[in-house]
RNA sequence: GCGCCCUUAGCUCAGUUGGAUAGAGCGUCGGACUACGAAUCCGAAGGCCAGAGGUUCAAAUCCUCUAGGGCGCACCA
């Protein structure tokens, strides 16, 4: 807020001076940034640097001419220092009174201090998780459900108009899989003698829904052949493993405006009316598929992992006529089939026609996706373009790899070997809480180590603990103002000019480039920054209030009316850790559990 | 072989979309509590931003190449 009020005086001062034939208009825009030294000011502006060379002048000349204009343009006197500095930097310091305004208005913004309209009420449709109904939820499913929730949290916070969304792939070769999958155990359950495939299911799971199913069918199905039961199997057993994944779900506090069916793309014709719209505009033709890509003649790697999807992998003649998608055509490496050789829709057709009726519900499209899509991406950027929209309709967010160690020791996971670890299992041990935040600790696009001990631990190495703890105690700090007989801080300029202390300037500032930080990290699709700035935020507040400690300086002191404004202050700060961390989908509690005070109670 | 992502302090990672002297945490060493939560804080040491070129007033950030690591390269979803 503080910086678009200098971004806004600049903005009309450049204006004017470009009026006037001082120098040429800024197109291409200029940057108002914190610097990192303080000593640079509050904020420093590179217009000059951006004009000298349209303008023909030197960087320092042109800037002490800007400096004038902008004096000029600063009406109500809110910039109160303006230096030119290095190349050619200007350097601002805004007037106190303007960093106190906006400390006032974090307050007065309360729960909703943070939120802005640079989403301008566009529509953007979410696509996170999206996990395949053949299983609960693992590690890595996780990780995608909390950065996607973050994003689009982000985007609401930011003044998009969001839907969640998740897309269940309820038809094709792998809930197949899981159906036969249930019937061998179903047979199983029947007594019978069953031998179990490496490529079906192995899960627990799939024998519960085997006797939920002998209990509804009794042995019915038992000797029927496969296509009386298989659609019956397939439909019970997604209905069952989608109600463990809402579960997971809800254990994790993660819900969904609504639910796309894949097989309700097919059943309700949708497919087949965008494959007449491919035909329509020409971005379809019947052709072979290139051999896949090798040199030397070497043959491309064999698809080895033996994932239970890979269901029925008979080698690929390449030769047989196909419909393709001209994708090439469009930045993709090769054109790719929208129809098998059997005739059927692939995958990939639906997956575009559902892009395509999302795009047709909202201007911009969000995919969470894991990083093992990536090859996948092109194509899917391609088919926006294809069909009249911008490859920039969608953005893609990869999810990197969770490698789960518990005390730095690696916990080995894989499909393969069977031994996943279910989301569920780690949010039992770790807590929501702990779960949502480690999980944005990183960049996305990075693989992430997630440690279960550390998790656990209630101490500063535990980044949720860290800012949690933080919250509780400004939580404690009104308690004991209250007990001191202290009003609820209210609003106070003349107050508020004690916080000269350079900690409280830099905690000012901090709170005051709260709302620059969301909208920041919503248009970058970046949650993670937002629990970096609390942990440096939260760093920020313990060392003022140790500092105070040791100073004097306490936060409730002797002086009444800088005790008022302290605070104030910690009530500004109280509410951007709150609202933070509710971004996060993390709570912020009032008081935490003390190990003394677990101790105290055992003993009792 | 080709494409995408990654490489920053001993370890784990940030780096505000190209800004000034590259920052945190952990670990190591040394310090700070008679009062609001020491569950905390302060200080020190620690760097050729993987390497080499290029773009410009300015590069960890953008481009090209090289080296290492991850993922992908299906008529599967």
């Amino acid at each position: 807020m503080v910086r678009d009020r200098v971004v806004e005086i600049f903005r009309q001062a450049l204006a004017e001076g470009a009026a006037q034939g001082r120098w040429p208009s800024i197109e291409a825009g200029f940057s108002v940034e914190a610097p990192r030294d303080p000593k640079y000011g509050d904020f420093a502006v590179n217009a000059a640097m951006v004009l000298a060379k349209p303008a023909g002048k030197p960087p320092r000349v042109l800037a002490q001419a800007i400096v004038e204009a902008v004096r000029a343009a600063d009406a109500r006197h809110e910039l109160a220092g303006l230096e030119i500095a290095g190349p050619g930097f200007i350097n601002v310091r805004v007037a106190p009174d303007v960093w106190l305004g906006a400390l006032e208005r974090a307050v007065a913004a309360g729960a909703d201090y943070g939120r802005t309209a640079v989403g301008q009420g566009r529509k953007v449709i979410v696509e996170y998780v999206s996990a395949n109904p053949t299983g609960p939820m693992h590690v890595g499913h996780g990780r995608n459900a909390v950065t996607g929730d973050g994003v689009q949290s982000l985007l609401r916070w930011a003044g998009f108009d969001v839907t969640r969304e998740y897309y269940v792939n309820d038809y094709g070769a792998q809930v197949q899989t899981l159906a036969r999958s249930v019937h061998l155990r179903y047979q199983e359950l029947h007594g019978r003698a069953i031998t179990f495939p490496p490529k079906a299911y192995p899960g627990e799971y799939v024998k519960d829904i085997a006797a939920a199913l002998k209990a509804e069918l009794g042995d019915r199905y038992l000797d029927a052949p496969e296509r009386e039961w298989l659609a019956i199997f397939r439909d019970r057993a997604v209905q069952h493993v989608l109600g463990m994944i809402r579960g997971d779900l809800a254990a994790i506090n993660i819900e969904f405006d609504r639910w796309s069916s894949e097989k309700a793309l097919y059943e309700s014709g949708t497919v087949q009316r965008f494959l007449k719209v491919l035909e329509e505009k020409d971005l379809v033709y019947v052709g072979k598929l290139p051999p896949p890509k090798s040199k030397k003649g070497q043959p491309p790697p064999p698809p080895q992992d033996g994932d239970a999807h890979d269901a029925n992998d008979e080698g690929v003649a390449a030769s047989e006529d196909l419909t393709l998608f001209r994708s090439s055509s469009y930045g993709d490496e090769v054109d790719r089939p929208v129809k098998k050789a059997d005739g059927t829709p692939t995958y990939f057709c639906a997956d575009i026609a559902y892009h395509w009726e999302k795009r047709q519900r909202a201007e911009l499209l969000v995919d969470v996706l894991g990083a093992d899509h990536g090859g996948y991406v092109p194509r899917l950027e391609a088919a926006m373009e294809a069909l009249g929209g911008s490859r920039k309709d969608l953005h893609v967010v990869l999810i990197q790899m969770v490698n789960l160690t518990r005390g730095g020791a690696a916990v080995k996971m894989g499909k393969r070997a069977g031994n996943v670890v279910w989301l569920r299992e780690v949010l039992d041990e770790v807590g929501r809480d702990a779960a949502r935040f480690i999980f944005l600790t990183r960049r996305s696009d990075a693989p992430l180590d997630f440690d279960v001990e550390l998790a656990k631990k209630q101490t500063l190495d535990n980044p949720v603990f860290y800012v949690q703890y933080g919250h509780a105690r400004l939580a404690a700090i009104f308690a004991k103002a209250r007990e001191a007989g202290h009003a609820v801080p209210e609003f106070e300029l003349e107050a508020a000019r004690t916080l000269t202390a350079p900690e409280e300037q830099d905690l000012i500032r901090r709170i005051a480039a709260f709302p620059d930080l969301l909208s920041g990290a919503a248009l970058a699709f970046e949650p993670h920054r937002v629990a970096f700035y609390l942990q440096e935020t939260i760093a920020a507040f313990h060392s003022w209030y140790t500092q105070g400690k040791r100073t004097g300086e306490r936060v409730i002191g002797p002086d009444p009316r800088k005790t008022a404004a302290r605070l104030f202050l910690c009530r500004a700060l109280k509410q951007v850790l709150a609202n933070g961390l509710a971004v996060l989908g993390v709570s912020a509690p009032e008081r935490m559990e003390s190990p003394e005070t677990r101790d105290i109670d055992a003993e009792v």
